[in-house]
DNA sequence: CTAGGGTTAG
């Protein structure tokens, strides 16, 4: 067994117990009239969780060296706790053990529970060594205490510890230690030990389970386990939506989501955050914009305000954000790091500047996520000095050391600027290995100023540390084959062949009428799609006719060679977009979602678009958000 | 007296 710690030696030197006399006065009729009414006055006190008088009665009653019972102290802790009254926690723990008898498992595991909600783990484990008697719950208390302090390991030393002490662990402290699996073969194993002592009925149980195998990314198991329930409650069907929403398969968490409401459950504040995410994943604004609904009887709830704004930030609806910004009664560093990236993000970079300003007066700290999307801003708008000064006086402002995203945003910033060479500079002073995101960044840069020999190097960069990513092969491969270096685009293509990587079809997506219409690249299964192909023809040739020249030069572009010519007009975005502009009345922002990034053809041909037609319309495409309003993109032309 | 489910970047 452990060492005893100093606080419990100093404990343990309160004046001498009188073992086996519980409760000595309360029950014991009065021994003077005093003292009888002292000790009635103090459990009123008590009672009435007047902390300050129950204190005060409680000196008076050690000065004459009476004691109330177990229950009464045990109220009193709680109102400390209730109270977050740290002093006068200690000061009864204090004068229950310098009372004539042994303090009850009760009333010590009360004190216990003080200690961890105090977040005096010390004290807390220095109590636990002097319990004479440790029952399930003290037990579970400490490991407890160990998981949401992520001492993991020391939870299931606990754990074995208790076993072996001969006490039984209960539903709670399964569902405990469920949460201090380190690895998928501890959890199982554990979860099979839970079955043999048949607990895994128990709903917390349950949904520890599902939350730890979906945080393992096993979510086969975690909705076996789902399933496997007759009787469900409100957290398990949130623990199984908030699996699916975070391991960004949002159909399938709003389709429990469904299947929740079906079965008569109301959602709660986690299940609308999950459903928020789940939305936000997909771009489904219109569905979001439902969801708020039900997020306004709940509007104090600060994670799901989050959550909301996520949803507004990242569906390209930026007057939903700012109203719901403008409307939170309280914001913490989510909100503001949430709207200002949001803002970045959607091409809105000064008012996003404009607004970290006003974060740093309003007493929030910046954090880490904070400033990725300050310097994320300032490449956005182009404004070098800027970001370099943000960059360079992190560390020393908000005490935050540059990690990997910032200097993306850096690369980003400096190619942006065609500074290429400073790009590469930053690159080779990171502290932290750059990886394929930092390289694709530069990618973009010597795409975007043309720069073929850095390209190829910053792409070989990018296959070597994401070996599997289609796109980077089939831009080297087109760079190689720009320059006649014919021997290098066979070997792209063979060790495309050798690995097995195919480019997936570039697929567009767009919510009309709550339906999802997906428009993939040589699929003509729409039902609407001649009537589609008709209007993105007559829509080319008017556009011609302002001076829209389709651009066939694809050098360094990710695209296939056969999607180049005759597909050209046919890239899913265009169908999409011809779609959204055919059913969407006119003053509905079109938005559209993508799984490749997109092409600089189609990039011209939507900002014409949305000058002739006077429309806005977003393409949100795997790495960025392109809002084209009167013949300009949000992107500033580079991604 | 002890337990589960939610938010920001990449």
């Amino acid at each position: 067994m452990r060492a005893i710690s100093a606080r419990a030696k100093r404990i343990a030197s309160f004046p001498p117990s009188r073992h086996g006399r519980p409760t000595p006065i309360a029950s014991h009729g009065p021994t003077c009239p005093s003292s009888s009414s002292l000790l009635d006055e103090f459990a009123e006190h008590c009672h009435q969780r007047d902390l300050s008088r129950a204190m005060k009665a409680m000196h008076a009653m050690q000065r004459q060296g009476i004691w109330a019972d177990a229950i009464t102290y045990s109220e009193l802790v709680k109102c400390c706790v209730a109270r977050g009254a740290v002093e006068e926690g200690k000061s009864v723990h204090k004068h229950v053990f310098s009372c004539g008898y042994q303090p009850k498992t009760y009333l010590l595991n009360v004190l216990l529970n003080m200690y961890v909600r105090f977040n005096l783990l010390e004290d807390a484990e220095g109590l636990f060594d002097e319990m004479p008697d440790r029952n399930v719950v003290s037990w579970t208390t400490l490991i407890s205490a160990y998981v949401s302090k992520g001492m993991n390991n020391r939870a299931l030393e606990f754990l074995i510890l208790m076993l072996r002490g001969g006490v039984q662990p209960n539903m709670y402290t399964y569902s405990s230690v469920l949460r201090a699996c380190a690895d998928l073969g501890m959890l199982r194993q554990l979860h099979s030990g839970i079955i043999k002592v048949g607990m895994e009925s128990d709903v917390f149980v349950r949904s520890a389970l599902i939350d730890n195998y979906s945080k393992q990314g096993e979510l086969q198991d975690a909705l076996d386990v789902f399933n496997e329930m007759v009787t469900k409650d409100l957290g398990v069907w949130n623990s199984i939506i908030g699996a699916f929403a975070q391991n960004s398969n949002g159909d399938k968490a709003l389709e429990m989501y469904k299947c929740m409401k079906r079965a008569g459950f109301a959602p709660d504040q986690a299940t609308l955050t999950s459903v928020l995410r789940a939305s936000t994943a997909l771009a489904l604004l219109e569905v979001g914009r439902q969801v708020h609904v039900h997020v306004l009887k709940f509007d104090r709830d600060l994670i799901l305000n989050n959550a909301l704004l996520d949803m507004y930030c990242k569906c390209g609806g930026l007057e939903g954000a700012n109203s719901v910004f403008s409307r939170m009664a309280e914001r913490d560093v989510i909100s503001w790091s949430t709207m200002i990236a949001g803002l970045a993000q959607n091409g809105c970079s000064l008012e996003a500047m404009r607004l970290f300003e006003q974060m740093k007066h309003s007493g929030t700290e910046p954090n880490y996520i904070t400033i990725v999307g300050v310097l994320f801003a300032c490449s956005h708008a182009g404004l070098v000095e800027d970001g370099l000064h943000y960059f360079r006086s992190m560390k020393r402002s908000f005490g935050i050391d540059p990690g990997r995203e910032h200097y993306g945003c850096m690369v980003d910033l400096l190619g942006r600027a065609g500074k290429l060479d400073e790009a590469v500079k930053l690159i080779n002073e990171m502290e932290c290995e750059p990886d394929a995101v930092t390289w694709r960044t530069l990618l973009s840069a010597c795409r975007v100023h043309r720069n073929s020999d850095l390209a190829i190097y910053a792409a070989k960069q990018v296959v070597k540390l994401d070996p599997d990513d289609a796109g980077t092969y089939i831009l080297l491969s087109n760079i190689y084959a720009n320059n006649q270096r014919w021997e290098e685009v066979t070997e792209v293509r063979r060790s495309m062949r050798v690995r097995g990587i195919a480019k997936e079809p570039g697929c567009s997506w767009i919510e009309v009428n709550k339906k999802i219409h997906a428009f993939i690249l040589g699929d003509d299964s729409h039902p609407h799609i001649d009537g589609i192909n008709r209007h993105l023809n007559q829509t080319v040739q008017r556009l011609m006719s302002i001076g829209y020249v389709p651009d066939t030069n694809f050098v360094l572009q990710d695209l296939e060679d056969e999607q180049r010519e005759a597909s050209l007009q046919y890239h899913s975005e265009k169908l999409a977009i011809a779609y959204g502009i055919m059913s969407l009345p006119r003053e509905k922002t079109i938005m559209i979602r993508k799984n490749l990034r997109i092409c600089g053809d189609c990039h011209t041909f939507t900002k014409l678009l949305a000058k002739m037609e006077q429309r806005i319309i977003v393409i949100r495409d795997p790495v960025r958000y392109h809002h084209f309003t009167d013949g300009a993109c949000s992107c500033g032309d580079f991604w």
